[in-house]
RNA sequence: GGUCGGAUGGCCGAGUGGCUAGGCAAGGCUCUGCAAAAGCUUCUACAGCGGUUCGAAUCCGCUUCCGACCUCCA
């Protein structure tokens, strides 16, 4: 039996296109469609970018939780994500490949790879379906047919562009970014090549292939290869329909990427193709924005080994996931030794909490005091979560349970004096939020069988010494196994260990 | 240069005009053979200057500083 929770808690999302927290509403609720930009896999994400996966993967769990039947489509570029600075057009996959001196589809595959990789390592569930831009290029070249029919499209010697000029005329090209067109059009920044489009706002749908273009498909108007925004809306249209609930991005994506999309879909099928667009935040580094282009990246490889040079030590896949989940997905998260620092502490906090819970069971006598409290924080959990993902206030109210959960577990007895459902209602909450929203995971191999087994003798053996007060002997036991990363633990009920 | 967004205690970070977010660090205490771990506890900050209000971190204006986008980026 499956709770639906949604009818009792009112998601309030805020909405990038009218700049304030709306309540969500599906179109078709129970079901929510819901896009997300993917990776572009011509080399390693960083950390910044994973941030938003996990952030997506964050609304989608809670989503679900919440009881909506959720699909949530995340692309895979993997062409056409054009380079078109300095007059040497050409794709990102096929530049790498070039790099690499391989064929673009090894470049694909080897950063595809990887990325699954890492988003398994971080514990993002995967999309319900990952569509990638060379599956869908029928669709991509049928949707620029149909736009230039429309009368929004021109060919030109090297390309099929989209004609911005005109389709502002029709529709606010620029309502999502907020910008000015004027301003836009008349900015005085200089573009680097020749391209033959007419307008300096338009972008290519399709781009006509070069002989020495490897990556290449046939259409009406020659062999192409299709422009980096054409993908998204052709595949969102397919999987999720003309109009769905939610499309995901980086902010960075705003003006130009996203606002080509919606230009794009509304040329082609005349309506606005998303009810609610959310953006995280960039992850900064000293305050600057981790982007490849200005070589502050970290890749996740770097920090979980801690050798990155601007890390005096390595931090696990979780502390890095609950760092990111200590601040709201629309803040700049800025990266550094002391906040991983304090998120490792934050983490193994809350995981502690969570075991000790389980020790915990009810006095019989009800204090009214404690139970409003627990009541309280049960509501507030969920309440900061409605308010538009925040998982930062969700973890500070989890603190509060934490506060409540070793006092009682510093109790003789163990007892709450709370009522019996309610105790159970505190212990699902935080299996509910650790595991399956916030999507943490247990860490420490306290579950290795045999691992197990040979701690339970170490530390009999350094309990005998310690009772005949062989110190010598206990604390070579100690000190050995804090070598290989083992800590042990001394308390009133005895010593038990964890595994860094 | 244009547009948009920020500035919160030693650090990281929530804050929906009134009820000290939270975590980390630091100090104190409990526990302990010593330590670690764990727990309890203390630390009342909102860039500056004006304004609105009974009341402002929150609303408005100006100033300073920072960032993002405008050219590829999640």
């Amino acid at each position: 039996m499956e709770q639906v929770l949604f009818h009792q808690n009112t998601l309030y999302v805020y909405n990038t296109t009218s700049r304030q927290k709306e309540r969500f509403e599906p179109l078709h609720a129970p079901f929510v469609g819901m896009y997300a930009c993917g990776p572009t896999v011509y080399s390693e994400p960083h950390l910044g970018n994973c941030r938003s996966f996990v952030m997506y993967d964050l609304m989608f769990r809670y989503m679900l939780h919440l009881g909506y039947k959720v699909r949530y489509v995340r692309n895979i570029t993997d062409a056409g994500h054009v380079e078109s600075t300095s007059g040497e057009t050409g794709d990102r996959i096929s530049k790498q490949a070039k790099i690499e001196q391989v064929e673009p589809m090894e470049i694909v595959q080897k950063y595809s790879v990887k990325f699954h990789r890492i988003m398994d390592t971080l514990n993002c569930l995967p999309p319900s379906i990952e569509p990638t831009a060379t599956g869908h290029i029928v669709e991509q070249i049928e949707m620029t047919k149909k736009i230039m029919e429309n009368g929004f499209a021109y060919e030109t010697d090297d390309a099929i562009y989209f004609d911005v000029e005109k389709f502002s005329a029709n529709y606010p090209y620029t309502k999502l970014s907020g910008r000015n067109l004027d301003d836009l059009l008349n900015n005085t920044r200089e573009l680097g090549g020749q391209e033959s489009k007419k307008g300096r706002l338009d972008f290519a749908l399709m781009i006509k292939a070069k002989p020495e273009h490897i990556m290449r498909w046939p259409s009406p108007w020659g062999d192409v290869y299709p422009g980096w925004h054409i993908e998204c809306s052709a595949m969102s249209e397919k999987y999720l329909g003309k109009t769905f609930d939610i499309h995901c991005g980086g902010m960075d994506l705003i003006p130009t990427h996203h606002t080509n999309e919606i230009a794009q879909c509304v040329a082609c099928n005349h309506v606005d193709p998303v009810k609610y667009w959310l953006h995280p935040n960039m992850l900064t580094v000293n305050g600057q924005k981790m982007s490849k282009s200005l070589g502050n990246s970290f890749l996740p490889a770097e920090l979980f080994d801690g050798s990155h040079p601007l890390l005096d030590q390595g931090y696990s896949p979780m502390t890095v996931r609950f760092s990111m989940l200590q601040a709201h997905y629309r803040s700049t998260l800025d990266f550094s030794n002391d906040a991983l620092k304090a998120a490792e502490k934050g983490y193994k906090r809350l995981m502690n909490a969570k075991s000790a819970l389980d020790q915990i069971t009810i006095s019989g006598t009800i204090n009214n005091e404690e139970e409003a409290n627990v009541n309280k924080l049960l509501l507030a959990t969920y309440d900061a979560m409605n308010n538009d993902f925040n998982s930062a206030q969700a973890i500070a109210e989890l603190n509060e349970a934490a506060s409540m959960i070793n006092t009682w577990n510093s109790l003789q007895n163990k007892k709450a004096n709370i009522q019996e459902h309610t105790l159970l209602r505190l212990k699902t909450l935080l299996h509910h939020f650790l595991f399956d929203i916030f999507g943490l995971l247990e860490e420490s191999e306290n579950n290795n069988e045999k691992l197990n087994g040979v701690m339970e003798l170490v530390i009999d053996i350094r309990k005998d010494a310690r009772g005949k007060k062989d110190f010598a002997t206990s604390d070579k036991i100690r000190d050995a196994l804090q070598g290989v990363g083992i800590q042990l633990k001394d308390s009133k009920d005895g010593t038990s260990w964890q595994a860094e």
